[in-house]
DNA sequence: TATCAAATATCGGTTATACGATACTAATAT
DNA sequence: ATATTAGTATCGTATAACCGATATTTGATA
C-alpha cells in the first residue's frame, strides 16, 4: 500500500552495481541503501541476496581483517553487470532527462 | 531463477513515466514495454495496475473514438510522479555514468 | 579465557509483482 | 442483427522481495 512507486525491487542489481564502485560488506551495502532510498534494507533481505549471487558467481568474498566480510565482482559478475546494465539503460533510457531536471 | 537482475518491479512508476510523456491505453503502454524490455506483460499485469493507478486518482480515463481507454496523469499523479521521480535520482544517480557508457 | 558486541546467517511469514486463463465489452464487418 | 475481433477486465496461482525474529560467528576487550 501507501504510494504506487515504493521503487521495490532491482536490489541483486543495484548491490552489484556498489560492489562494481568498491568492494563492500553487507553492513556497507545497508549503509548506502540506507542513503540512497531513506529505508536500511533488514539483514533478512540483504545477506540472502548476497549469498544467492555469491552462489551464482557474480561476486566473492575478500578475505579481510575487520570482522566483515568485504566482497568483490567476479569477471562473471562484471559480465552479468554491463548485460544488466545495457537492459536497465533501454527501460530507463529516457530518464536521462529527468536526472538533469531532478538530481 | 534465471539471471540474477531480471528487472522486476518499477510497474507502476514506468507506466506513470510512459503517460506522463503521451496519453496511453493499456495496448500502448504492453507494447511500449515490451521494445524496452524484450517481454510483454500480461494482460492480467497490467490492467490491474493501472486500474489501481487510477483508483488512487493518479492517472484518469480520457473519452476516446476507438475501442480503447486512453489515460493521462492527474495533478495528483503528475507530483506523484515528480516525487517518484526524485527517489529515482537518488537510487541511481550513479547510473548517469553507466548511462554514458552503454546506451 | 570468558565476555561482549557487531556482523553475518537462517527461517517463517507477508505482500507485491507477474503470469495464464477466462470472461466481458464495444467497434466493425458480414 | 449477428459474428468477429481487439482491447479490456478479473480471477487464481506462483514467485520474488522483503521484514522481523532468532541464532551463529568472530574480532575485540576485560
Amino acid at each position: 500500500m501507501g504510494a504506487c512507486c515504493d521503487m521495490r525491487g532491482f536490489l541483486s542489481f543495484i548491490v552489484l552495481k556498489l560492489i562494481s564502485k568498491k568492494n563492500m560488506s553487507g553492513e556497507d551495502i545497508r549503509q548506502e541503501i540506507k542513503k540512497r532510498k531513506g529505508s536500511k534494507p533488514s539483514p533478512g533481505t540483504i545477506y540472502p541476496v548476497l549469498k544467492s549471487l555469491s552462489e551464482s558467481g557474480f561476486i566473492e568474498e575478500i578475505k579481510n581483517s575487520g570482522k566483515t566480510k568485504k566482497y568483490r565482482l567476479t569477471k562473471k559478475g562484471k559480465n552479468e553487470f554491463k548485460i544488466a546494465t545495457k537492459k536497465f539503460c533501454r527501460i530507463f533510457f529516457d530518464m536521462k532527462d529527468e536526472f538533469k531536471k531532478s538530481c
